[in-house]
DNA sequence: AATCGCGCCTGACGGC
DNA sequence: TGCCGTCAGGCGCGAT
């Protein structure tokens, strides 16, 4: 489940091989992802050269001459670079064939991935022009999620995964930071003080600051371009820990449904 | 405008 | 051993 840190890891493990190269062909063995891929991307995308690979949330931004590829991983998807080209399995759905060699090769079991190609401003595009700040940039504080959680009623953990108010903090990093934050991830977001968001942007900052830094989580299926897992797992307080001691005060980990995802909180440490 | 629930899909896991 | 039901999970979207 590549999370904001995850796809940043990927980012950067798979910039240095495709700046600068050009692509020979795409091949595409299943189109059915989250939506159908584009038959005509194929033809759209050969003989140019990559200039950047950026990233807007969990975007994956590949830059080509005309255009720009949007791709997303969804929840197992995983993008390699290989050298030598191994006959593809089941899930390897596309494979972006270089002039020099390289294959950048897509897999994704459960195809809630996405790949779109756009020759316009990508940030234009409908599944990017709506959201909300980058957690690690300047727009994204305290004071911007106390302005935008004013009369809101609902839990402060959904209001945190609502791509809208900012993006890239998943299931599992809401978690990490409400309980860095000591806020009870069920207190209605527009409940919350100034002074108690200026803390949960300060502690998302540093959480995701870190777990790019350290690779990103390694969780059921992800893995970094190159094959070897990220380390932040270890790193995790609450997520995934029911029952266990609470870091800071020994009392069990509570899990529980808030909008139909688990959550994890200490009862003792959040409120 | 805010909020809620759905559905896409597969692998892992538990129960029998 | 094998089969089956259940669940997780990102996130856009339609309904309320």
């Amino acid at each position: 489940m590549p999370e904001l840190p995850e796809v940043e890891t990927v980012r950067r493990g798979i910039a240095p091989h495709l700046v600068g190269e050009k692509i020979d062909r795409m091949i595409i063995r299943q189109r059915q992802l989250r939506w159908p891929i584009s038959r005509t991307l194929p033809g759209a995308v050969a003989n140019q050269c990559v200039h950047t690979v950026g990233r807007r949330a969990k975007y994956l931004l590949i830059e080509l001459d005309d255009g720009h590829l949007i791709w997303h991983l969804g929840m197992s998807g995983s993008l390699r670079i290989l050298q030598n080209l191994p006959t593809p399995g089941t899930h390897d759905h596309v494979d972006v064939c270089l002039k020099r060699g390289a294959t950048l090769r897509f897999r994704d079991p459960r195809r809630f991935g996405s790949l779109h190609w756009t020759c316009v401003d990508p940030l234009r595009h409908r599944l990017l022009k709506n959201l909300g700040p980058e957690p690690l940039g300047e727009e994204f504080s305290g004071e911007w999620l106390y302005a935008r959680s004013r009369g809101r009623s609902g839990a402060v953990k959904n209001f945190l995964m609502d791509s809208k108010i900012v993006v890239g903090l998943g299931n599992i990093y809401a978690s990490e930071a409400l309980f860095e934050a000591g806020i009870s991830p069920v207190r209605a977001a527009g409940r919350i003080g100034l002074d108690r968001y200026r803390r949960l942007a300060e502690v998302a900052k540093t959480i995701l600051g870190q777990a790019i830094k350290a690779g990103g989580t390694t969780l059921r299926d992800f893995t970094k371009a190159e094959g070897e897992p990220g380390y932040f797992a270890q790193e995790l307080q609450v997520y995934g820990r029911a029952g266990e001691a609470c870091s800071r005060c020994g009392e069990p980990v509570r899990s529980r449904i808030i909008g139909q995802r688990s959550s994890f909180y200490c009862p003792q440490c959040q409120n």
